[in-house]
DNA sequence: TATTGTTATACTCTATAACTATA
DNA sequence: TATAGTTATAGAGTATAACAATA
């Protein structure tokens, strides 16, 4: 059979190839690509809050405290309290946290490079700057209805 | 936040963006975003066997008999004997079924203009041929691997 | 009154194994 | 011995509602 036309079922397919090879790449380092991309969006800031995280990967907030406490329980990240709002909890990556992240991502990374074998790097460009904007489009639109 | 870079979790919020916004779309006419592409499948065919199905929108076959029971419920396909092998049943769409096909299809259509909206013609027909290159890709390497 | 984090719960999905009938 | 369809079941993922502490 051929590749279907249905762009809704492209997408869902080659997400799900794509959940399923970072999966397997990152057995290792006991991560998946859900708690990757948590670790991926601690790194890149110095506290956040749970409700950030939860909107950052379009996650419940409830699911975001199981997976907090998984990556607390493990040493590599810690909440904090936060002064200026004391509901917040501030989430930082921890040494170890960081140092498995580099490992994590030099394992997603060569994942994705085989997900995305037959596209060359500007097609790879091109593929995330269109899925870039219908994201953002979305965030707006979520944005706009609250 | 800014749209992440991680072009798997791109890939993983536009497809979740895209099966929610046909989940609703398709709500009038009972059907979700996988039981529509599976109705597209038989459309586009006079029978077919459920492993050719399974292998077509990459579902377990075990989850292919629920969703065909459920539709030849409704009565919008039937199955069939093979008699060429009687393992097989032959799955074709009924009349009502290809009725309620086209209506869905518009519903699917307008939802995918909502998720698309950012992107102009020569831009969706830019994405669905990066994704159906991934996925076709992706369906080598399984063959490759039996 | 609204928001953050939390807990509990129910529901859907997904993966797996085992069985039957046919090949 | 292998394949198509089926059944059952367990696990993961998801959605929802309610609650305490704080704003």
């Amino acid at each position: 059979m051929r590749a279907p036309e249905n762009i809704g079922l492209l997408l869902s397919l080659a997400s799900a190839r794509g959940v399923a090879s970072a999966n397997v790449a990152l057995g290792p380092v006991e991560l998946n690509s859900r708690s990757y991309s948590l670790l991926e969006q601690l790194a890149g800031t110095d506290g956040v809050s749970q409700r950030e995280l939860a909107d950052a990967i379009r996650l419940d907030p409830s699911q975001i405290v199981a997976m907090i406490d998984g990556l607390e329980r493990r040493g590599l990240a810690e909440r904090r309290p936060n002064p200026a709002d004391r509901r917040q909890k501030s989430v930082v990556i921890t040494g170890p946290g960081r140092t498995l992240f580099h490992r994590a991502r030099a394992l997603v990374e060569s994942s994705v490079d085989e997900v995305l074998a037959g596209l060359d790097d500007l097609e790879r460009e091109t593929l995330r700057g269109l899925l870039q904007r219908i994201v953002r489009h979305d965030a707006a639109r979520l944005e706009h209805a609250s």
